[in-house]
DNA sequence: GATGTCGTCATCCTTTCGGATGATTTTACA
DNA sequence: TGTAAAATCATCCGAAAGGATGACGACATC
C-alpha cells in the first residue's frame, strides 16, 4: 500500500518531467496541450483505477473468509437460489476461494481470457489457477472439472 | 458498471474541453502545460481511485447479502430421477438427437476422442456435430454449450 | 426422380487449453 | 519479523478444440 502510493507519486513526477522535457524538444506541434492533457488524464485514470480495485481486493478477501466459516455451521445443505459452496469437500481438496471463483467463471462458459479481464488478471494468471484447480479435482479437461464440481456442490 | 464508465467518459471530455477553453482565454502564463498536467493527473488519479472504491464496493455489498441469506435459507432435497429433455426447445433450435446425444456426453466431461470412440464414430464426425450444436446454441465454447444447454433444459 | 435432412468423414488452419516449471509478490499468522 | 500459503505472471510446448468448407450415402417425402 505505501509502495503503491509511492510508485504513484514517482511516476507522476516521471511523467511530468518527460512532458516538460519532450515539449522543448520536438512535439511543439499545434494543440500539444490538449493531447498531453488528454494522455496523462487516460494514463492516471486507468492507473487510478487499478490503484483503487487493488487496494480494496484485500478487504474484499478478507470477507470472504470470513463468509467461509459462517458457512460452515449449516454444512451439507444444497442450497438452491443463492448457492452455497460445499466448503467442506472444498477443504478437504485444497480448494481456494480464488480458484473457485475461477471454476464458477468456467461453469458458466467463458474463456481464459474473457475470466481473465472480468478479474482484472493476466491469462496466465487464469491458467495457473486452472491447473491448479483441475488437479485438486483430479479433471483433465474444464468440462470435466465442472461436472466434478457440480457433483461436489462446489458449484450451482 | 456501463453507466459509470459512462460518466467517466462524460467528465473526461468536460474536462479536457474547459481544459482547451481556458487555456486560450487568461491562463497562458508560463509553465501551464506542466500544471495543467498534473492537475489533471491528480483530478483523474482521484477519481479513477475513487471510481474502483465503488465498484469494489458494490461487489461487497452483493457478497455480504448473499451470504445472509445462506445462513437463513437451509436446505432443499435435489431431484435426481430419470431426466427428460425439453423438447420443445430443441425442436425449435433445430438441434438434432444425435447432436444432443453429443452434448450430453460433452457435458459430462469427455474429449472429441472419447466421445468418438463411445458412439464408434470418427473425431472428425464428432467435431462436426460439436460445430453444429454450437451455432444452433450460439456458443463459442464447449463449456458455453453446456451451460446453454441446461439453462434451456436440454441436459441434466 | 428431385429435394431435403441427417449422419458421416475429411482437410486446412487458427485459436484455445493444458502441462510443466520457475519466479515474484501479497497476505496471514505465529 | 520471519514464514507459509495464496495469488500473480511468464515462457515453452504439445494437445485439444473450433471454424470453414466440401463431400458422400441413407432415408424420407413430395
Amino acid at each position: 500500500m505505501r509502495r503503491h502510493v509511492l510508485i504513484f507519486g514517482l511516476v507522476g513526477g516521471l511523467l511530468i518531467a518527460t512532458l516538460q522535457y519532450t515539449e522543448y524538444r520536438f512535439v511543439i506541434i499545434e494543440h500539444s496541450v490538449e493531447l498531453y492533457s488528454a494522455l496523462v488524464a487516460i494514463l492516471f485514470a486507468t492507473f487510478g483505477i487499478w490503484l483503487g480495485l487493488r487496494i480494496t481486493r484485500s478487504r474484499e478477501t478478507i470477507r470472504e473468509t470470513v463468509v467461509v466459516r459462517e458457512v460452515l455451521v449449516p454444512a451439507e445443505a444444497p442450497a438452491l437460489e443463492p448457492f452455497a459452496p460445499n466448503t467442506a469437500h472444498q477443504q478437504t481438496l485444497g480448494i481456494t476461494a480464488r480458484e473457485l471463483e475461477i471454476l464458477t467463471l468456467i461453469a458458466r462458459g467463458f474463456s481464459n481470457r474473457e475470466i481473465a479481464t472480468q478479474l482484472f488478471v493476466s491469462e496466465n494468471t487464469v491458467k495457473t489457477h486452472c491447473a491448479r484447480a483441475f488437479d485438486k479435482l483430479g479433471a483433465a479437461r474444464r468440462t470435466q472439472a465442472v461436472q466434478r464440481g457440480k457433483e461436489l456442490g462446489l458449484l450451482p
